[in-house]
DNA sequence: TGGTTCATTGACCGGATGGTTAGGGATTTA
DNA sequence: TAAATCCCTAACCATCCGGTCAATGAACCA
């Protein structure tokens, strides 16, 4: 059976627009980037993927086995901008400008990945899939910047430059939270810039009160 | 609407375990409400709800038409709780006090509704369904809300009571998002009871500073 | 030149899903 | 008791989905 007739010659012409070599793999993880983010995993389909990228469905089971596969893919590929190291970006700064820079680059790359982060939090909130591929990775991170976190403003609080009313984890952790509350308002409704530069400034004030000691004072990406 | 007569008799006799009456339509509810929210709308499907609700399929299309039908009906019944009025509860007090007691509402109100409001929050991100009947009824509660913290926050600095640095309206923004920071900590990491309570702590401590004026220093139920 | 590998495709398959239909048993109504 | 109504079900249907397969043109290799 199997027709295997052919049909085309149709667009043959030489170059033109056509497809061209392995980077059709590229081409269908962008897609697949796309579609996972604003509509899940369950409720994107192969064949969807396919016609995003312009390649048949078939193909994408060739470059990936599963559809699960795919998903790890377009996961590592989303890891990858996470691998930032917060750690090297401030060197000879003091505690206070290491503080706010560090809530400067939280806030930066959340606006920088809104929709990836989109598609992690989406991802994390049901068990959905690969609940340890994805929690591991993200987690980590996330726990490497708490623990930067603490650390500073356990060595701010003993310079006494911030405020010492409550343990450094705790401070710590209500800071991160106000991260995520101002991250989840950015994410949702559409906060503007105005907004944002409001929230570090009331961040700083709820930090360090009226001290000063940080470089620059309206961050410029902001 | 729904029946509410009859229900009589009911089970005993000849029936053994069979099934009752019109009251399958709340039990089909019970059921998709507990699968909507932990798996979320299209990776629920309408065999699994008539099994976990102990009736046939086709009885859910009786009662519901489509399957956005039934989402639509657990969507209200989720919706009704959240009419709590949060004006009413604060009678005589000072405005620190109204507000401590309005933060604390509002987290207790996360805690006891956790699966529900897991499941807004999921169903918010993407735009999964029903957008509009979703977004209209938690979006103007949660404004109403913030309107509440504006107007206390504003009366609170016309009599320095607390912080003026900002104007009330970001004060309240940012409060907002102390409180959703502590919300996603509270569903997805599981934050115990202490840490609640020092995240309010060291709200009211932003707030007011060393003032007291607030009626219960920890709160009973949290 | 013929063969091997790479990259790609249309056609196909079994299973699950949302939804329909025809009917049946019990209760109410006339 | 006969008709109508309500509540409920098994069986069915069309569609879509993840995944497979045989075939094939192009590039590289002998």
């Amino acid at each position: 059976m199997a027709a295997a007739n052919k049909m085309n010659s149709a667009e043959q012409g030489a170059g033109s627009s056509e497809l061209r070599a392995p980077e059709s793999r590229d081409e269908i993880l962008k897609a697949a980037i796309k579609l996972f983010a604003n509509r899940g995993f369950h409720e994107t389909s192969m064949a969807e993927v396919a016609r995003a990228a312009n390649v048949s469905k078939a193909l994408i089971f060739w470059h990936f086995k599963t559809k699960e596969d795919l998903f790890m893919a377009v996961l590592n590929r989303l890891l990858e901008p996470y691998v930032i190291d917060f750690a090297e970006e401030a060197g000879a700064l003091d505690e206070i400008a290491q503080i706010m820079q560090l809530v400067e680059l939280y806030l930066m790359f959340v606006r920088d990945n809104a929709s990836s982060i989109r598609f992690f939090v989406a991802q994390l909130m049901r068990g959905e899939l690969a609940s340890d591929a994805l929690t591991g990775p993200v987690m980590r991170l996330y726990d490497g910047y708490r623990g930067l976190l603490v650390d500073l403003i356990g060595r701010a609080q003993a310079k006494a430059l911030c405020l010492k009313d409550f343990p450094a984890a705790a401070v710590a952790r209500m800071l991160l939270s106000m991260l995520n509350g101002t991250l989840i308002e950015m994410l949702f409704a559409e906060t503007d810039h105005a907004d944002v530069a409001s929230a570090i400034a009331m961040i700083r004030q709820w930090l360090f009160g009226g001290r000063a000691g940080v470089a620059k004072d309206a961050p410029p990406g902001l």
